[in-house]
DNA sequence: CATGAATGAGGATTCATTCAT
DNA sequence: AATGAATGAATCCTCATTCAT
């Protein structure tokens, strides 16, 4: 990120070289602590600068945390979704949940600072990450609504509600690991969710002997809200 | 929790009125706002207190906003689990999640504080705050295990991360909640949740003659908001 | 102002003893520097205190720079007019030009940072010092419109216009003064505007025999704004 | 002022072309801004020039401050004071004051400068300013010194005093102007003052027979804006 | 016990000025 | 000559904590 320097970038960087290397340092320092635990003087001394010096490129630390959040997205978007017309969707979700996982536990604390500073923020709903934030999140959710669609998982549990299920495993599973200081693996977790997940919706026609009358009386159904169904 | 007092609420209280009152206060500023903007002028002011005589009781914010945190998770943990033996697993899960989100969804904010500024604390897991929360999920946790021990749910997914997707579900639930400054069913939430879950999970034998059961109970529901699905 | 005290009156004051100390001593550096020189942590250092003592007093260093020059005015307005009804309108005019000859030449940068750093604030005629302002210029204001009313004076110049050259001279003779560090006399000063302005101003039967060609030459005159006649 | 060159303005001037253009971009600052609301960041920036390449040409802010001042002052001295002989003495006052007028309205906040930044510096009086300062007063100085001279105007009023009204109305004239941001007539205003100041000021001889009628005529008057009276 | 004045270690931000390139 | 990255001292302001009364 920094570039064609020896190993101390520490001198004469060039604008971009510097801001991006000050957004690398922080997105590092958000990873650590939370975003009223960083200090300009901090991010500063670890890219060995002046506390000036941010603030010849970010006007404000709010915008420098925002854009950092804001370059995180960029990037997590950026990565091909893959051919989606070939797989099942099961394999699909499974695959999207995979990657929400990976990212997320690559640096969970990032999560953390989108989920807990900005979104309480009540611009954040104006703010260019809102999208960036939906269109991450829509990957999944596509994958669901897709699933529901093509009548592979039943509609009587809201897509919302699912999402959320999934997301918040996610979110529990990292920083769980995150305490632990151990380990855990993606694809393993990627494969509890989805089956916890699958198998709690999908439609008779999976599952041999149940499905008949289930499946019939699935048919005319509408949705309110989010979510579950009642029992006597 | 407040003292009941004549007049002059806040003349002479005893040491231990005092403190419970002092965390009280603390505790509803902690829902209103984080653990960063929380000043303890303002908690001493909130008190009719002088400054100093917060510190006279706590030795420090991070030592009062801890005890809070305490108090109110022995809190919860006072709540009497019901009658267990009585219930069958499934409505022993349901009644635990609903009671976890009923919690969280009372103040979100204080959940965020212990997630958010305790957790990442690198002693966290030597705190009696630890123990204390361990407590709180294991009453969901107990449920699964029980319900896999009884054979009602399959193994095949580690415990962990269902009690994962279920805090997970639930916190996204409420955090959803807090932005959109709208409200949610905590009863058709939890009824949503316990679904996937336990359809998801359950063994080979709950299925197969159930359904048709499961089909004709379902018949007189009412559903509210955020959720589930409807028959004819 | 400080009060009750030892001499050096530098440790725990009562509230009022302190901001009035501080206050004092504002207005004493908002004497030798102007607004903007002036640094919070200078005003501390004078008044023997840390520099976040000021924060507790007052919210912001404008707001406390504000108050002082409120203070100063409320200290001028104070001051008894006297006995109007029992003198001569030129010696009503001449008094209230000494008064405030004597007034800002006490303090000469006080009313340069009214002037110059308050009077330029959009929200200027809005402040409650914009009231006490014209209180204290219009008692000259009314000096001369009084003189006017009754006939003493003439209504072909403006009486703002009056007003504007009064101040204007005060202003400037102090300043001068200010600059030269030598001192003047007030209330030689005061008769010497006042004398220029009566003599400029004065109506016809005060100055028997001269009238009649003056008058002559009058006659073609334009005016436009402002001002004057004019004489071919 | 600025350079004249092709498109390419801002690129390798001469040091005296590239001297002018940074003080004239500053002029035009200083009169918009006040002293410390200028940057050199933007003065480089208005200039099309890098921060580093002004400090080359001046060697502190404040230095170039200084010498735009001068520069102005240099300007204004430079205009011509029209024929003296062929002027009465109160038409000369009169024009003097016009000029005067029109100088500090066209650029109220670079007096305000010279007037409150530079004026109360402790060698403001070592200053080439203070001369150049010196110098335009006392062209009104002059006029009233040479009126005295000639027997038009009395002696019994220090001819500084009369300056200081002078120059005082002026100032006050266009700070009022800068506040109400309304606008306001020299030529009328300038005709004021010096009816004031002559009326006030003239030796007796000039005056003998007018009164009379001047007395009649005065009762019909109206009155627009701040000034003058009229005629039939 | 209680008060509240005072502290002092930061915290974000600004900007004239320097200097490697 | 010119650039513009970097500096660092200064500025206003905040707040947990102490301690004289």
């Amino acid at each position: 990120m920094a570039a064609r320097r020896p190993k101390r970038t520490t001198y004469r960087l060039s604008r971009d070289e510097r801001m991006s290397e000050i957004m690398s340092v922080t997105r590092q320092m958000l990873a650590e602590m939370g975003y009223k635990n960083i200090t300009t003087l901090e991010i500063a001394q670890r890219c060995h600068l002046s506390e000036g010096a941010i603030f010849r490129h970010f006007p404000t630390k709010r915008d420098l945390l925002i854009k950092v959040a804001e370059a995180w997205f960029e990037e997590l978007l950026s990565v091909d979704e893959g051919d989606e017309a070939e797989t099942s969707p099961r394999e699909r979700l499974r695959r999207e949940i995979g990657y929400a996982l990976s990212i997320i536990r690559k640096e969970p604390t990032l999560t953390r600072y989108v989920l807990m500073e900005l979104r309480p923020d009540p611009e954040y709903r104006s703010m260019h990450l809102y999208q960036l934030n939906r269109q991450f999140t829509n990957r999944i959710r596509n994958a669901l609504t897709a699933a529901v669609a093509s009548g592979d998982l039943r509609s009587d549990v809201s897509v919302d509600l699912l999402r959320d299920m999934i997301f918040g495993s996610i979110e529990h599973q990292t920083w769980a690991f995150l305490r632990d200081e151990g380990d855990f693996d993606v694809e393993a977790a990627a494969e509890g969710i989805t089956t916890v997940i699958w198998r709690g919706m999908q439609t008779a026609r999976d599952t041999p002997h149940r499905e008949t009358r289930f499946a019939e009386r699935e048919s005319p159904t509408r949705h309110r809200c989010h979510a579950g169904h009642r029992e006597p």
